[in-house]
DNA sequence: TTTTCTCTGTGCGTTAACACACATACGGTG
DNA sequence: CACCGTATGTGTGTTAACGCACAGAGAAAA
């Protein structure tokens, strides 16, 4: 059913541009698959592409030594994958993990930096978004460190839903806190609390979200702060 | 005695631009003297500077609702403050405010978007310090979720070091909890254990560090990534 | 159907950090 | 010097989250 859509569903930082960028754009890029838990970018690993999510997200990672992982940021077909390429690191120490199913495209790096350093509007609008996923993660720190597990999975679902633009996610508690940075067991409380409260659903690896509007009550500020300047910043 | 070494101490980010785009900067470039506490940019408010800090250092803080706060970064002469300014916000959700008193230099909105929109090394260098940064925040949020107060005050102490140049540090327990995002008693606390193993001693807002590698040994890996990715990106 | 694997539920003891409430101590000012 | 404001020390009780251990429940494979 993705595919019967896929003439309209882009990606809208690649929406944005003008038509002659887009031009010039379109027959660089190819249309890539991408399945749950693929790992785009490793730590460190050299970076070839970007990637311009449009049915698929992708999760920032860190991975501590000890193994323990936690999210930094999350990005859909609002964003792209490989802000490193064009700020010029080249490299980043975190991985880009797929965090749900679906398709993007990419464009080789080369490509990319030559129409970067033309200075137009591809420039304006990845250095604009770049500062949109700069609060994201800001924002991550901050409530990383002042918000509880339930409220964090409250938003991390709200965010999830904005990206997938379904009430119906595929995942574990176990994947999701890895993404929180928290125990499963925190996950499975907070998510059966969450139920008992009628505001989601789940079964084995597969959450409803039943009543987006009290999500929105109980999550905290963080959730609207980032969509508020992601919204300024990109309209 | 700091005005005794102002002809050495520079700003770093700017002494790796090249001899003729220092040259166009040098006239629009002024001093400014910050106090500690000063608020340099409000949340959401206009910018109409950046400053590059040469004696001072600034600490980049988000403020919740309920007045709580916490710090996603730190900027001392190795970087610049104000990135939203080249990256197309004009404004950020968040404060920065002076940590350490002392100089900086100022370059008007205007000056540095001319520069860097000529797409040189100006643009190279902030982008790439940009980088820099992101990578600061990206390993506060993992820090925050996975580390202890104890660690996460070493991690500070070593970093607000690293930024002034000296061992004694001129700030209170109080002021510390706003940056961890914790009580101050957490900090006096953590602070008192440090004491009583020998690698800071402290009254009364002035800390001074005695085992700058002890604090090496125990402080948690993020200190490192930080200053390692630093380096790459910024030699 | 039975087996096996994965996911979720739950209990228990432990710990880090919290909130609040004061006590004490330093140091600048009158 | 005495005073007072600010900084630090400390106790008590509470809570959120942890680590571990294992039980139960689906789903998929045999």
């Amino acid at each position: 059913m993705v595919a019967s859509h896929e003439h309209v569903i882009e990606n809208r930082l690649l929406s944005k541009l003008p038509p002659e960028v887009r031009e010039r754009l379109r027959p660089q890029l190819e249309t890539v698959k991408f399945s749950l838990g693929q790992v785009i970018y490793e730590s460190g690993g050299r970076m070839k592409h970007v990637y311009f999510p449009t049915t698929s997200h992708i999760s920032l990672l860190y991975t501590m030594i000890d193994g323990s992982t936690a999210e930094m940021g999350l990005v859909g077909n609002e964003g792209v994958v490989g802000i490193a390429l064009f700020m010029g690191g080249e490299t980043t120490p975190n991985r880009a993990m797929v965090q749900g199913a679906g398709v993007a495209f990419r464009l080789k790096a080369k490509g990319m930096l030559d129409e970067f350093k033309r200075g137009g509007e591809f420039q304006h609008v990845m250095l604009r978004y770049t500062q949109a996923l700069i609060t994201q993660i800001s924002q991550t720190a901050v409530c990383n460190r002042l918000h509880s597990v339930e409220q964090r999975l409250c938003r991390w679902l709200l965010m999830t839903r904005d990206r997938t633009g379904s009430d119906e996610l595929q995942m574990t508690h176990e994947f999701i806190s890895n993404m929180l940075g928290v125990r499963r067991e925190g996950v499975t409380l907070a998510a059966k609390r969450l139920q008992e409260l009628g505001m989601i659903s789940y079964v084995r690896g597969h959450i409803i979200i039943l009543d987006r509007q009290q999500l929105l009550e109980r999550v905290c500020e963080c959730y609207q702060v980032v969509k508020d300047e992601h919204k300024r910043l990109l309209g």
